[in-house]
DNA sequence: AAAAGTATGTTGAATTTTCAACAAAATGGA
DNA sequence: TCCATTTTGTTGAAAATTCAACATACTTTT
């Protein structure tokens, strides 16, 4: 498990908790790790919602299937992140969503009843992960209001500005790279992929961006 | 302060406190009760995020404006509902949107660093408030990606007919009422009013609902 | 290096939304 | 009750999105 321990000092989950006491509570939490390949679905739509997740290498997108079929990603979830927290804090019998690895990688599952409910150990430490729970579901509504932001616009070229503006904002700076393909990218903004692209070829035309592939720089 | 409680005792952020502890606690976390008229503005976009909100009677709108004023309603808050908690708990400077009053009421505030920072007195009882914020923000959490699914939806009908099929699963009946009238619908949908109102028309014709006013009833 | 497969850009037609303007209905006061 | 105001429904035109189809560019594999 040290191995890992550079990466889960980063983790939200761990804030605040030196190596030494992370090595004793680890075993307590029950935490398992499981790695995964390209594609791989790391957590499935319907699954029981007891587990909290962190990416421990590689990424993965957080996506829902409508209906018909259609993907909409949600989030993107990367290296010392959390994903499926808050269905596991709110516990609902299952998540209703999944989790889709973008590349190989490994991610570390605690059974969140765990963290919830004292263990038999009494680890002294669940007061710090519920805190540090806290603050990061409150920091995620953070991200869910920007999200609903972008969904608020009406138009495609609304939505891209308005999330390039954020991606802008978040690098601290004009040029950025985003990790999303066009697909993904309009699964993403919830639009059409063609109406996108030929979105971006008029930003371009305008002189409003400069962009090649993932790369992007928001002139002026 | 009493008058407040039976109210206060369905807050989720009192969730395990009882009437005496609860009595102790107010004053130890500065709270203030705010009345409000209809209309009034009860939390300004780019006011400090330092409260927690609690409606005490009457019911509120959280909302906010785009960059060219069109109003998105986010959510309703009622009776022992919270608001805000997500912006005081995350510690930002300044709150993303404004909170309304539908009708006269009151509220309560209450000052979010004596509840994350332990207080003077200690009184004991902050491990249980931040557990309970952590649940409510899990749960809103949950909020959040329904709403999500709503505004995934390409078309003005697949939003009303997931809002709806939503509304009707909350109320356990294909007959319920809606907090919101053709505008403010149409404000949380982020759809056209007046394609709003003629989908609604649509649908009645169709057989798939009837409707008169905020009371809807899904048939079959 | 060639071939196969994937991703991106482009186009036109069909659908849908938005917008503006107005009519009808409902509401709230005087 | 009547008047003024607000809300809701309706319509047609303009704008935007979606959809399908295909060309081009880029990757990966053989």
């Amino acid at each position: 498990m040290e191995k890992y321990f550079a990466i889960l000092k980063k983790c939200p989950l761990f804030f605040g908790i030196d190596e030494t006491h992370l090595a004793k509570m680890l075993p307590c939490l029950g935490a398992q790790i499981m790695p995964f390949d390209k594609k791989y679905t790391i957590l499935k739509e319907g699954n029981p919602a007891r587990y909290i997740g962190i990416i421990l290498s590689g990424s993965a997108q957080v996506i829902r299937l409508d209906y018909y079929g259609n993907r909409s990603i949600l989030s993107e979830v990367g290296p010392s992140e959390l994903f499926s927290e808050a269905f596991a804090c709110a516990e609902i019998d299952a998540v209703p969503i999944s989790v889709i690895a973008n590349e190989p990688g490994e991610a570390m599952l605690i059974d969140c009843g765990h963290i919830l409910h004292t263990c038999a150990n009494n680890c002294g430490f669940h007061q710090q992960l519920i805190f540090n729970l806290m603050k990061d579901l409150a920091a995620k509504t953070l991200a869910f209001h920007q999200k609903m932001e972008i969904l608020s616009c009406r138009t495609t070229r609304d939505k891209l500005l308005t999330y390039l503006d954020l991606q802008a904002k978040q690098a601290g700076s004009p040029r950025f790279t985003i990790p999303f393909d066009r697909q993904e990218l309009a699964d993403y903004l919830e639009v059409d992929r063609s109406g996108l692209s030929t979105e971006i070829g008029k930003l371009r035309k305008e002189g409003i961006l400069k962009s090649r592939k993932d790369q992007f720089e928001l002139l002026q």
